[in-house]
DNA sequence: CCCTGATATGGTAACGTTACCACATCCTGA
DNA sequence: TCAGGATGTGGTAACGTTACCATATCAGGG
């Protein structure tokens, strides 16, 4: 492997001289220039990024930690995030927490070692000692899809809590009176602010007596079963808002298994669209987040961090969901129960 | 940050113990062990990734490189290949090529640069030129999915060419005559050995004068439009086989706009199964391959690779589909055209 | 004609770690 | 008793790059 060294003697010129041509940094003359690129090419020189980091303090290098890669909410994220950090290039470790805490942390330790420059974390639960370790070590975080009290720092989302509402509104305006929502866990601020706006939505017509809240875990086996549960008491809701894709999905099963017709029996809504590639048939009525969208602007947000080095002035960027009205929702009397 | 140093003088130790404690290399005693361990608590340290990386020549990074991690079949990929790297202690960067040989380049120069020590690679297109660009900068390399020729190294994929000739099985045992193929480009190895799986069976029933192959790209919108042309010509296909997951979801949005039923009309297979939890109903008769599966096992025969440094002996792991039968087929007489 | 600042280039050291070699002690077996 | 291996520790240098400071030339203004 050839080394600035190799490349400056080549060209006939000092190392930092190189370095300064690669790097357009400081002054050199179209001549240097030439022949250090030609020299470059000659060697098929490829800068070393390690000790370019250790001398500069720079790594070029940003982690995206998410709880689970595999939900398609937070691949369009990550492809949002990658598309971002490439246009500079960055490049970006991906990490799955799982939702769980210790899994977070253990990441934590290892993107510290490695000195990556910043972190899009999605937070499990309401932990913010990753978060003041990844900033006590020099790393600039920005808090993706989730609120975090307890320490200030930049925040990209979607508006949950004006999400939730919308669809809420939705199954109120078709006469719905019973309806169940099922929910991830009670430390997830996502999960706090869409209860929050089917309270509201409850609230404002009267109907906040009828509250029915079932919190769980952001997947499919949660929303399944806490269906049954919700469908075994009487009187059973004529509609069930899911909290997330998967909790809504697990509905739909527990539904079917129940023999009940969606929306004759019960109209269903949830939170995350599916995304057009992977539907058969668009049946959901939900609200979507702009994912993509999110991850690539909290990754400019990042960028703009650490190419400022600057501290304080944080922003918290509250994206709109978009309402897609489908089939799954229906008026009452169609056969409510 | 404190360094090795700081803790050598906190231990009454020489860095070079330090290092070797925390490596767990060479030889030292349990009481300067501990004394070290006491050291590292105390002060908080944190290894250096790069300083490690440019001494040691290992930066523990691999990379995988997949066409667009957006597909299903791909994320659940990544997390077999993240929770085995994960498991040595090994973090993974993830590119997306998009099918284009440019973006695949450019990546191998980052990762280069990076100083990786290994890439599982879905290689776009015949190029070699990516895989012996990072063999000659002492960057391991796995295949994964795909296989490739004018190189030599080790692969893990699953057998598409069987895969494809059990679902036209099934297709011809219904009494299917006239089956159509939409599949991806022609230089790559999947959609080559679907075709040839598809043919087989055809020419083994007597049918191969009734080939019909389209080749476009492995998205959606080519399923779509070909799907159009496919039933535009007379006699019309009674069933229609697409060689992956977004194809397939394009022929059945085409068939839904051409107001044909699926399987009244013309059965559907299909190649990839989509994750059960991102499934209202599922419906597709698919070959599914054992994504998750594949990550990993490519993983672990990459790290075995670097921690060998060995070359030669390369294996080809070639992993079995799964038929999943549903009801996207019938039999012919319900309606064929 | 000299001073000043822009332009152009180089020398030296340092980033934090570990490879390599050297040395000292202790134990084992011949 | 001593050779020779196992055990334990340290010194020095090197990995490849860039920060920092120094030096040199040249144009233009006073």
């Amino acid at each position: 492997m050839p080394t600035v060294l190799d490349v400056a003697k080549r060209a006939g010129v000092a190392p930092i001289t190189v370095s300064r041509v690669i790097n357009n940094s400081g002054y050199f003359s179209q001549a240097t220039k030439e022949r250090v690129e030609a020299a470059v090419r000659e060697l098929g020189y490829i800068p070393n990024t390690l000790a370019r980091g250790l001398r500069s303090k720079q790594t070029k290098t940003l982690a995206l930690i998410v709880t689970d890669i595999t939900n398609p909410y937070f691949t369009l994220m990550a492809r949002g995030v990658e598309d971002a950090a490439g246009n500079s290039d960055y490049s970006v470790v991906y990490c799955n927490t799982d939702e769980s805490e210790m899994k977070e942390e253990k990441y934590a330790n290892l993107l510290a070692q490695r000195q990556i420059d910043g972190a899009l974390l999605v937070p499990s639960g309401g932990n913010v000692r990753t978060i003041k370790f990844l900033l006590s070590n020099d790393i600039m975080v920005v808090a993706l899809d989730r609120r975090v009290s307890g320490v200030e720092i930049d925040c990209v989302r979607s508006d949950s809590e004006g999400g939730a509402w919308s669809l809420m509104r939705l199954l109120i305006d078709l006469g719905h009176k019973r309806i169940a929502m099922i929910t991830g866990p009670q430390d997830v601020s996502t999960s706090v602010d869409r209860v929050a706006g089917y309270q509201r939505a409850l609230r404002e017509s009267g109907l906040i007596e009828n509250e029915i809240v079932y919190y769980g875990e952001f997947n499919q086996q949660i929303g399944y079963e806490l269906t049954k549960q919700a469908m075994s008491h009487l009187p059973k809701p004529t509609a069930i808002f899911g909290a997330n894709n998967f909790i809504t999905i697990g509905i739909i099963k527990a539904l079917q298994d129940l023999k009940m017709s969606v929306p004759g029996d019960v109209s269903v809504v949830g939170f995350d669209d599916l995304p057009e590639s992977m539907l058969l048939s668009p049946f959901l009525t939900v609200a979507a987040q702009p994912a993509y969208e999110m991850g690539r602007m909290a990754t400019e947000l990042l960028l703009m961090r650490i190419s400022e080095k600057r501290n304080g002035g944080y922003q918290e960027l509250v994206l709109p969901t978009e309402i897609i009205e489908r089939e799954s929702i229906g008026s009452i009397g169609n056969g409510g129960i």
